[in-house]
DNA sequence: GACCAGCTTTGGACCGTTCCAGAACGTACG
DNA sequence: CGTACGTTCTGGAACGGTCCAAAGCTGGTC
């Protein structure tokens, strides 16, 4: 017993399938009572379109691919609601797949991708530099999302702007008084230019000589090591400036280890304004990208692009703004 | 400049597009130089199968569609990995779909993944019932992974073992010595089925009259709030059982506001063993519902459903651990 | 050399849509 | 009444694969 098939539903409707197809695309010309009597065989059949051979046909599937860095890390929540709103405003749907799943199975998803043939793929987060992101690139029309890199010839970027960011978490530092900062640096073209900010606005207010990096990971773990190495220094700093909210959190546990309390003793400011920051428990202060921004443009570039692959590849960038909470106030000793 | 189909590979490699198939789908039956060249062709023109046509033609698709309910809460990540794991090795994609983001739209997922005709359907977490659902299910294998409903004909579920788990919390509770101990309790059928697994071990020990129980939501605030009616009870309870990790989160928060330190003065127990449970500072004891073998199980269910689709619905639980971390000890008077 | 079996290879039908050229059916007009 | 033109409807050809029956090769045997 096989699913019907438009001419299951044409038969029953007593007309042709070119007519039901007719009326499946809302065409006007049709005459009223046809299009009551093929849509209710329809729904008699409870008929339900077959999407591949509809794509084989228009040759489009209106679906477009988001790649995800890895889901353990909740950043991009916000970015997929913003993205999903503007592709399903405009007729596309929008398929998921997580590559840390599936990179630990040597399955490259991108080749899945473009077997089915999306009309378009979004690369959500830093992924891991591939052959293959760039010949599928090359192939269908590719915008990154919440990332700096990689750059590609017609591939459009869009992200917040980590430079600002970085100086409004610094500045805000700055203002409360602290002097001896430090900075856990992340990985990628994001963390180079998020640490090389925090370092510019440093110089500019003339204490380059007491700002320290430690490189961290992204994740927790990471925060942790670096912080412990960074209150290690026999002058420790009194405020740091975490790569993303997840080290940050690894930051004020290796705090409460050492005794210090937050913010009295250590000042400290996330990146991302993930839940996990919003959670009351932690209550971060944080740097908000605008995700659901970036998500939302996101899918404007990949449209635009659609419509016309060549254009030059832009990069958008979002105006990010401070969230400031409970992890940061003024030094003890102000 | 379109991509290539199998007859131009065929052309290329001068045979004709069966042989091409052939050798692309494996076959035994190829001599080793005609399948080089078919292969050098395929590599010459980057060649790649088109999924929709292939599917049209094969009636399968080899892809099952995984509904989440919510991508902002954690606790199905290991899940997935554990479903995707064991899905990859019987060479059937997997594809995402959020129902948060796509319900605020108005979109019906199941719509979709019907119109692609998957092969298979999980439904991971409680999903709000909906008559949608239940239609995918008669038409495609549908397996319920991590809930405990809704019971379909012929839907198999596959979850933690709830009763138990909550009896493993709540014994480990007792044994620490506390007496009064509250619950913050979930919805649906997981929420009833923790919420009187609770109540029967504090009634087998005598108990019952000790035990407390709020509703919470899924979330932070839910358990915040929770938390608050719980503790501001004339005699209040020195440990609470949440209803998941992110309830325990928030009752954390609701314990800090009112001066109450944890464990000492509270003993907290989560649920679901998060990475959100797992962070440094939180490092929540809670329980683990083994969710990677959920994954792998509700995989290996779906097989046998899509090999057989009309053997009756089963119900397979695992058997949770505790994770004992910093949130419980023995009250402070003891 | 004819015949057969087994291995390789091939052409064509089919999967369920869309699209297009043209047929059928009014309807208005000279 | 014949013609022209709009509107509605239809059959058949794609789309790019898989599958199957049958054809073409090989080599061995009598």
């Amino acid at each position: 017993m096989r699913p019907p098939t438009i001419r299951d539903v044409a038969e029953r409707a007593g007309v042709s399938k070119s007519l039901v197809s007719l009326v499946l695309r809302g065409s006007e010309q049709v005459r009223p009572e046809k299009r009551e009597a093929v849509l209710a065989a329809v729904d008699e059949l409870g008929y339900r379109p077959n999407a591949a051979a509809r794509s084989l046909s228009e040759r489009r599937t209106r679906t477009v691919g988001v790649l995800l860095h890895d889901m353990r890390n909740p950043w991009f929540v916000e970015l997929l609601d913003g993205l999903n709103s503007r592709l399903h405003d405009n007729g596309l749907r929008m398929l998921l797949a997580d590559g840390h799943l599936n990179r630990r199975l040597g399955e490259d998803l991108t080749r899945t991708f473009t077997e089915l043939r999306v009309d378009g793929l979004i690369a959500v987060g830093t992924l891991p530099p591939s052959e293959a992101l760039r010949t599928a690139a090359a192939q269908v029309p590719t915008v990154v999302a919440g990332a700096r890199e990689p750059t590609l010839p017609h591939v459009d970027v869009v992200a917040g702007d980590d430079q600002l960011g970085a100086r409004l978490a610094t500045e805000h530092l700055i203002a409360l008084g602290h002097r001896r900062i430090g900075h856990i640096a992340g990985d990628g073209v994001v963390g180079a230019l998020r640490r090389r900010s925090f370092e510019t606005v440093m110089r500019e207010h003339g204490l380059s000589d007491l700002a320290a990096v430690e490189r961290g990971d992204l994740t927790e773990e990471g925060g942790y090591r670096a912080t412990v190495r960074l209150l290690s220094a026999p002058e420790r700093p009194t405020a740091v400036l975490a790569f993303n909210d997840m080290s940050c959190v690894g930051a004020l546990s290796a705090a409460e280890e050492l005794g210090l309390s937050v913010p009295r003793d250590l000042s400290l400011v996330g990146y991302d304004n993930t839940y996990v920051s919003r959670l009351r428990h932690l209550w971060l202060t944080t740097v908000d990208n605008a995700s659901h921004d970036v998500g939302r443009r996101a899918a404007q570039s990949l449209l635009d692009r659609i419509a016309d692959p060549t254009r030059p590849a832009q990069v958008v960038l979002t105006t990010p703004t401070l969230e400031i909470r409970g992890t940061t106030s003024p030094p003890a000793g102000r």
